[in-house]
DNA sequence: TTTCTTTTCTGGAATAATTCTAAACTATTG
DNA sequence: CAATAGTTTAGAATTATTCCAGAAAAGAAA
């Protein structure tokens, strides 16, 4: 009989996603896989992941939050966005989308691709390749 | 007979411009706008415009620098432009534009509001007023 | 398993950009 | 000119992030 408390395999599907990212599935990872990625998209600071991280019972230091932060970045399972000096959101949401930015609460809000239109897009110069589009509407203002 | 070097007042439509905005034209604040104002639009970080002072023989603290930055967005002159964390521009162009990000070279490069076509744009929620729309295109690679 | 190899994690130091602070200075007003 | 209100400054402080070198853990091999 199992010693253990039983439980349905709640690892697995954030095991595979972090598997066929080329990441090795250490308890660290995972934990902080669970919390972005189990549930609706999320803009998260380096900082609120860790606070998140500990209220939740998992020890992980902030360098380990940063390096998988950027290494799920680049994995393409998240995306940077960047919209004061020194504030920097990660953003579970990899599809096409835009932001609102809350001037006054710092908050970020999802601008689905199908609500804005950016055309007309002008060549990138010497051959370069377009990386990304990003675009923000700052917004402030009275409730 | 002047003993000063003749010179067609150089300083009268820098001074008007920091008047205008409210800003005491002191000697640091009119050596920046100089630099900032007369000739091309440009797009300078704190620490570029600090080199650039000193090289052109100003001395101005990295504390006025900042200060005088941030005073001159404030009152509309220049606009930040915010690239990557840490990084953050500012643009004597406060027309109605957006931008290349070259990310090798960190470069910033103007496109024309008529070069690129922003539409549709969703309704501010909660009431609040749309301060500003940036567009970033961000490019790389080859070339 | 046990061992070996490689990757990852960690706390703390280091760095970078920016802001703060209190004293010294300067432009404007009377 | 003197008063005062706004400005500048150097350096300390803060914030966000990265670096580092040793400890720990994961995957492979035996």
């Amino acid at each position: 009989m199992d010693t253990q408390a039983p439980h349905i395999r709640p690892y697995t599907g954030v095991i595979a996603r972090l598997k066929s990212a080329g990441l090795r599935p250490t308890r660290q990872r995972i934990a902080l896989a669970k919390l972005l990625f189990e549930g609706e998209n999320r803009h998260v600071t380096a900082e609120d992941l860790h606070v998140e991280a500990r209220t939740a019972g998992v020890s992980v230091s902030l360098a380990t939050i940063y390096n998988s932060l950027h290494q799920f970045t680049e994995a393409g399972l998240m995306r940077e966005v960047v919209v004061e000096a020194g504030r920097s959101y990660f953003d579970t949401n990899t599809g096409d989308h835009h932001h609102f930015f809350h001037e006054d609460s710092g908050a970020l809000e999802d601008i689905p691709s199908d609500r804005i239109n950016v055309s007309e897009l002008p060549e990138a110069p010497d051959g370069k390749k377009v990386q990304r589009v990003d675009v923000i509407v700052r917004i402030a203002g009275a409730e």
